[in-house]
This record gives C-alpha cells, sequence and structure tokens, in this order.
DNA sequence: CTGAAAGCGCTAACAG
DNA sequence: CTGTTAGCGCTTTCAG
C-alpha cells in the first residue's frame, strides 16, 4: 500500500489533464480565456481526484481569500455566544468564518490581537474582528471591527451595547421596588464598559434625588470572589444596602453567595441584580435578575459591518445595542421598616 | 479594491538588520548557525519593527504550523461548548487553535469536513478535529480525530459520550418513579448517537420486563417543533404515557410545549426527560431533567488524542465519556390511577 | 557563520 | 485560447 502524504495539488491535475497548470487555475476561478470543452474537460478531472486548490496557497498569491478571521483571546461563554450570532451573519454570503483563539495563555494577554492581526492579516483573512481586544491600534492592514474593545476612543468601527442605559435601567427597577440604599459592585475600572455601567448606576440616583454615597461603591473586578468579599463589606457597615447592583452576573453571584453566608434571604432581605444574562445568571439560586446584552446580536452586527467595509461601504463609527431589563427571582420590595425605623 | 501592502515582511527585517533574509529566518525560527551578536541584533530589529512572520507563508514551506484545526458544521451550541473544553487543552502546549466554520450552508451539508481538510490540510494545520461529521474519510494526510460522527464505523479515532448508558439512566429514573408507559421521542436515523439513545431506551424497558410497544415511539428528528407535534399525537392516543423520554434536549423541549398546549402539567401528570443538558435545559419551564454529556470534556479530551498523535504516539481507536442523570423539576411519580383505572 | 538560490502551490501578467 | 514566466513570504540546502 503506498502512502502518498503529498495532498493532490494543482500541478498533479494539470498533468493528469493534460493543460498547463495556469489553465487549471483558470477554470478553478472561473477566468474567462479557456474554451469551453477544456474547461468542462478539467472541470472533470478535478472532480475524478477529488481536488481542493489550498486555500494558503492561493491566498498567498492573490492576497483574497473570501474568509473573515474573528480573533479572541480564549474560547470562553461571551466569545462563544458572540460566534453564534457571526455565524448567521455569513450564512448566505460568500464567506467562510475562521477563529483564531489565543488560547488564554496569560504571557501574551495584552496585545495578542495585533500580533495575531500580523500574522495572518493581508494572506490569510481578508478582514478581522476583535473581540473585546486591549489595544485596538488602527492601520493593519485589513478592515477591523471591534467588539467591546477595552479602551473607549478606538479608532476602528466598533460594536458595543448599550451599558449606560443599562445600568440605569437596573438601578430605577431597584428604585421602583422601593430600594433606597443600593449598593454599586464595579467592574474593573480600566474597562470602558465597567466605567459606563457605574455611570448608569449613579446617573439613575442623581436622576431619582438621591446622593451619591460612596460607602454604598466597591470594588468586585468583573471576579466572584472579589465581589463576594466586597458585598460581605458592604453588609457590615452601620447603614447596610437593602439592594445591590453588581457590574456583571459573575459579580452578582459572588454577592449571593455573601448573603448566603451571611444568612440573608435573597430577595426578601436583600435584592440582587447582575448584568450581562449569561447562562449561569439562570442557573443561580435564586435565578438572578439582570441586564441582557443581546451577544449574539452584537456578533452578528459586527460582521455585518466587517463585510459592508469589505465591499467598500461606509459603515458607521460605532454601533450602541440596547440592553434590556430581565427580571427573575433575586430582586423584589425590601422588607418593611423595622419597628423605630424611619420611613 | 485596491490593498494597500502595509506589512512589515521578511525583507524588511533583514534589509533593516543588514542581514539576508535567510539569516532572519534563522534566527527566527532559532536554528544554529548564527552568530550571538547577529542574533542579537537581528531580534532587536524584529521587535522595533513589531515584526510578526506569516503563517500562510512559513507553513506553505515548511508544512509546519503549530496549528491544529477544528472543523465544525456550524457555531452552535454543542460546537461552541466543545471549542471551550478544546482550548483547555491547547492551553499549556505551544499549539494554537484555530477554527473552520462552514458557516451551516445547507448546500454543501455532506462532506464538507473532507473539502475543507483537503484546502486546509498539510498546509494551514498540522491536524484536524472533526465536530459531528458526516463522511468520515480515512486517508487525508494529517492526523484526524473525531467527535461524535454521525456514522458509528469510522476509521479515525473518535470521541463519543456514552449515548446507550445515558438513555438507559433516562429511562430507569422514569421506570424508579413508577411509569410503566413511558414514550420515546427519537432522533435523526442516519445518527449514530440517535440509535443508541433509542437502544438504550429498549433496553432498560426490556430489562424492566416491560415490553417494547412501537406506539410509543415517535420520530422527532432531533428537532422542537417535529418533537412537539409528535408528542401531541402521542398524547391522543387511547392508552397515553404518563413520561417520555425525548432523545434531545431540543425535541424535550417541544414535548414540553406539548403538555402545555394540551393543558397537562408537567411533572404532575407528565414526566419528561431530555438528553444533552445545554444551556436551554435549565432555562425551560420546568427545569428539564436530563442526561448530561460532557461536551466540554469531549473537546479536551479529543484535542489531546490528535496531540498525542500529533507526537507520533499510539492512541485508542474510540473514547467514551460517561454520561449522567440531572434532575431537575420536569419528572415526578406518575398521578396515581384515576378511579375505575386499573392500576 | 552567512547569503544566494531554489522552491512550497498557486495566480496573474504576458506572450505565443 | 493557451502556456510560459514571474513571483507572493518564507524556509532550507548548499556553496562561499
Amino acid at each position: 500500500m503506498v502512502t502518498t502524504h503529498i495532498r493532490t495539488t494543482i500541478r498533479d491535475v494539470a498533468a493528469r489533464a493534460g493543460v498547463s497548470v495556469a489553465t487549471v487555475s483558470k477554470v478553478l476561478n472561473g477566468r474567462y480565456g479557456v474554451s469551453a470543452t477544456t474547461a468542462l474537460h478539467v472541470k472533470a478531472v478535478i472532480d475524478e481526484m477529488g481536488y481542493q486548490s489550498s486555500i494558503v496557497a492561493s491566498s498567498l498569491r492573490s492576497h483574497r481569500t473570501n474568509v473573515v478571521g474573528i480573533l479572541v483571546a480564549d474560547l470562553e461563554p461571551f466569545s462563544t455566544e458572540l460566534l453564534k450570532g457571526a455565524s448567521r451573519a455569513v450564512r448566505d454570503t460568500s464567506y467562510e468564518l475562521v477563529v483564531y483563539s489565543a488560547g488564554g495563555r496569560a504571557a501574551d494577554r495584552v496585545g495578542w490581537e495585533r500580533r495575531y492581526l500580523s500574522r495572518l492579516g493581508g494572506t490569510l483573512i481578508d478582514g478581522a474582528l476583535l473581540v473585546t481586544p486591549t489595544v485596538v491600534d488602527a492601520q493593519v492592514g485589513i478592515p477591523v471591527v471591534a467588539v467591546d474593545p477595552h479602551t473607549g476612543n478606538s479608532a476602528v468601527p466598533t460594536v458595543t451595547a448599550d451599558n449606560l442605559h443599562g445600568a440605569r435601567l437596573a438601578t430605577e427597577h431597584l428604585l421602583e421596588l422601593g430600594h433606597r440604599r443600593i449598593g454599586f459592585i464595579a467592574g474593573r475600572p480600566d474597562l470602558d464598559s465597567a466605567r459606563l455601567r457605574q455611570d448608569g448606576y449613579e446617573l439613575a440616583l442623581t436622576t431619582a434625588g438621591l446622593p451619591i454615597d460612596p460607602a454604598l461603591m466597591m470594588m468586585g473586578g468583573f471576579e466572584e470572589e472579589l465581589s463576594r468579599a466586597a458585598t460581605v463589606q458592604l453588609l457590615a457597615t452601620p447603614d447596610p444596602p437593602t439592594a445591590i447592583f453588581a457590574a456583571n452576573d459573575l459579580s452578582a453571584i459572588g454577592a449571593l453567595a455573601a448573603a448566603a453566608e451571611l444568612g440573608l434571604d435573597v430577595p426578601t432581605e436583600l435584592s440582587v441584580v447582575g448584568f450581562d444574562n449569561v447562562p449561569e445568571a439562570v442557573m443561580s439560586d435564586p435565578a438572578l435578575t439582570t441586564v441582557e446584552q443581546p451577544i449574539q446580536l452584537m456578533g452578528r452586527r459586527a460582521v455585518e459591518m466587517l463585510l459592508s467595509l469589505l465591499a467598500g461601504a461606509d459603515v458607521p463609527e460605532r454601533i450602541t445595542l440596547p440592553t434590556r431589563l430581565v427580571q427573575r427571582r433575586s430582586t423584589a420590595r425590601p422588607r418593611a421598616p423595622r419597628k423605630g425605623e424611619q420611613s
């Protein structure tokens, strides 16, 4: 049994068909300048041999691939959710999708997108979608769109959710339930989305005529454990909050853990609201009231923007998608004030 | 559209460093035959220019890329879940991950994996992971591992979940609750996993000394709507089932819809069990009792196998990962028989 | 130790 | 209409 490790190349096809390599290439790409009969014959040979042209070789030469790249730091809930939407965006186009994962490696966290871009750009992919990139450099040679970049003032077209509005919704929901002391577990201060969520919280309070009390705000860093600890601290103060708005679902789950630890019932003794609406939010106990980001839609819109860019069209500098409140079981009216307390 | 060529190439680096292209290549790949001083100098220039070699060009020449490809038909819940596990498998290796999605295009559903493989193999990827492939051809030139292939007798190393056992667990759970008439909503008959789930159902019944009643078995095709309709039919029979085992979660959700439609309470009037344990299973109302496949682990194991293959080691022909029952709220003891009915 | 030269598989001029 | 001739950016002999 002869194992030919070598794949069939365009040369093999040319030889078998009795034509030149160039001719095969032409029929492959539907170029003019080939007689109908030779074209037919070559096609037959191609099918017969099961030949498929190598993307690599052709892209190296033609600088055109019909594939868009999606660059992610890691394949986790947010990015994979986004991929589902991205997939839908290319469904009825001639584009294919390839996803590169930096593999979550700690070593090259910052700037991974830059490195990948230059390793792939111009050759393997026609354009790229950067998911939560740390730095968004302007010129890289190919069209680029960013989703939820870490810094706000990016030079590339961007898709984000309406973090400000979402945070207002969450806070207003708590306000409407009758809460007056609402704690905030903040996200990472270097992230644009985290800052906007805080802004929304403050805005809602101010609008309601309530003061912004630094004693009610703690850093949770978008992490569960940090947020749990922060919540414990918050609840240990003399005048503790009756509700907590956490900057993301993971933090909210940490807050839930803190409540459980202190023997506080959610939602009767403490209300908790999150942000994101990841699957974990419905699996928590109690199921989390949270602000939904349309993650799949974000992926879809971002790819559509990229496709427009590729087609030479203009695209808006930024698309902001709506967020909405998803009410589940972690929020309720505050307990009636204890005897002796003021209204 | 004009592609402006801003990429820095190895030639630019060579020119700037005052050495030959070959020398830069050697430094890049840590080959011997370069003096320490030149190497240092070249490295400095590389950093300074922010140069990154093109994977495409180098792979074309060297036939080695250090990337493993994951080929999926579409980016949906199962495949994206699998990606999370695959990602973890490469975390501490020198391998990178790239995912190709056929984009869910209907046109080329069958054999897409074959086409992609030959378009990429030998050049862009060192090995490939095929997710739920339709046909698994043997010789493609690069190491290949399949996850949950459609046909059972594949010639390549395969990772699957224990569908037979999982289906038994589901059926036995219903049996233990006291159900005697258990309906089955089957999956697509061309899929190996679907067949095994039916086998498990029948095996459990037989073991319990119960007959296999064709009147209790309907085709659901792994689809929600089809399964809903099938369940409605099943429940309209003279002697309807008190419980239903659906071949996947989507089908179970369809069954839930049918029950709601007919005004039957789940679980008091009808018990429902699914298979897969996708996020949708916990979001349904009521939350679904289902059989969990360790999807992430399947991805991880599969990539590990591929890595072994790449390292020249032997791997088992097939790995079967355990399934387990996850009890939620959609199952309960059957209602006490109505007056006049026999036990 | 270094660089010139020869391709990897393919496409794009340009001749015949 | 067809084939010949150059490369794309990179690695790899193999002379100097």
